[in-house]
DNA sequence: ATTCTCACA
DNA sequence: TGTGAGCA
């Protein structure tokens, strides 16, 4: 069943076919690389190539920034999550889709407390 | 035709 | 972020 996993995983899209996919633009993309929410993979060309579990990252990405979320927030969540992930969870295993899970959990959270106050839960 | 990096309106 | 330049 990992199969479907590995392909997930597999970096194969070309930039142009993230931009279609998640109807943005081609510095947006990079840019979210640039701040570490994104790691495509580069081939001998120098080309980034995404994989579909980026394709997925990037559509969150994008709906939580569509909600009106700073790029450094995602990125500081995302990141934190991943090493919590990482040391609590399977050390091997990653958690692409781990990661995206408690991402999503995160960032959900951090949202609410955006334009209110840090002492409740999210205002859902 | 496509993507890349860099830099500026 | 957009956009254009100059490469590969």
């Amino acid at each position: 069943m990992k199969e479907k996993d590995l392909r997930r995983s597999l970096s194969v899209l070309p930039i142009g076919t993230v931009m279609k996919l998640t109807s943005l633009t081609a510095r947006q993309i990079r840019y979210y690389e640039e701040q570490g929410l994104v790691s495509p993979e580069r081939n001998e060309g120098n080309r980034r190539m995404y994989s579909l579990n980026d394709i997925d990252l990037i559509l969150e990405i994008k709906d939580y920034i569509s909600d009106g979320m700073n790029i450094s927030k995602i990125k500081n969540v995302y990141e934190q999550r991943k090493q919590e992930a990482f040391n609590s969870g399977s050390r091997n295993k990653l958690s692409d889709q781990e990661a995206r899970r408690l991402l999503s959990d995160e960032l959900l959270n951090v949202g609410g407390l955006n334009s209110k106050d840090v002492k409740g839960n999210n205002s859902f």
